[in-house]
DNA sequence: CTGTTGCTTAGAATAGTTCTAAAAATAATT
DNA sequence: AATTATTTTTAGAACTATTCTAAGCAACAG
């Protein structure tokens, strides 16, 4: 299963200008964590990045994988992609766009954001077929 | 939290002839997890259906609930909605149409079909603003 | 230094869901 | 009807992703 394909260039960004535009305080696990994650746009799970850290040879922990997480999205580096109940991705792409995902390899691809929703059924990736299409729109309540 | 309200009026529906149309073999435990399920339309989880069955004083086993679920998924008889991680509602409503989440209240509320994806944004619920729009499309390999 | 605050950590705990293996119900076949 | 095969249900165990807990560590302020 390829959960890297990516219309888009990879991009080497500045990590720890992204995190300080954002208000994160820097320390040696988030660079460490930031510079796997936004290496390329990429879509991962909590648990695909802490084995990708490890690989660099570092060493940090599961529990700060996730907190990490979970901070980016509040601070809006990152964005979750609900797929089902077992799988939570984490979108290093932080641009306006949405995806496919195939429910039969597990491919989840990204959808160039000029598309308008109509056009999507023309332009569904090769040797597929539409299934289901789930809109989730967030809303949350105007604090008075 | 409401997980209940709808803008379309509660209709009775003939669960013996949706579960036949749908190719679903009739037990004793599916006609009584589809006449609670499909009382009105509504968003629950596995557990809240569990719930709602054991009040009408029927005895079903949580498995059941949930292999039922999943049953009535594949036959196309429900939706199921991945909101986050820990939350799987399913969905007794199965005409064509989306969702409002509040991430505040958590109320899952029906998107209108007619409603064109540009238009949602001035058409969400009393109260609220939009948080994030998360599009999933899901698609299939086709089988040759 | 010393206290305060924020961060990281390992491992335990939690929660939703799936699995397992056996019993029960149902359907098919003789 | 009796027997066999198939499907379904069940309780509880197992699993897995995520969160929690409580202790240690790091950075910095006074």
């Amino acid at each position: 299963m390829d959960l890297n394909e990516q219309q888009q260039p990879p991009q080497k960004r500045n990590t720890t200008q992204m995190m300080i535009a954002h208000g994160v305080n820097l320390t040696k696990q988030r660079r460490i964590i930031a510079d796997v994650l936004f290496e390329r746009n990429q879509h991962v799970t909590a648990d695909q990045l802490f084995d990708l850290v490890k690989q660099t040879g570092s060493r940090v922990s599961k529990a700060t994988v996730y907190n990490t997480l979970g901070l980016f999205t509040r601070k809006g580096l990152v964005r979750e992609i609900f797929i089902d109940a077992s799988r939570t991705f984490y979108d290093s792409n932080n641009s306006h766009h949405h995806h496919f995902y195939n429910v039969d390899t597990g491919d989840l691809i990204d959808i160039k954001d000029r598309l308008a929703p109509h056009f999507i059924e023309q332009d569904l990736p090769e040797g597929t077929s539409m299934d289901i299409v789930d809109l989730v729109v967030r809303v949350k309540n105007i604090k008075s």
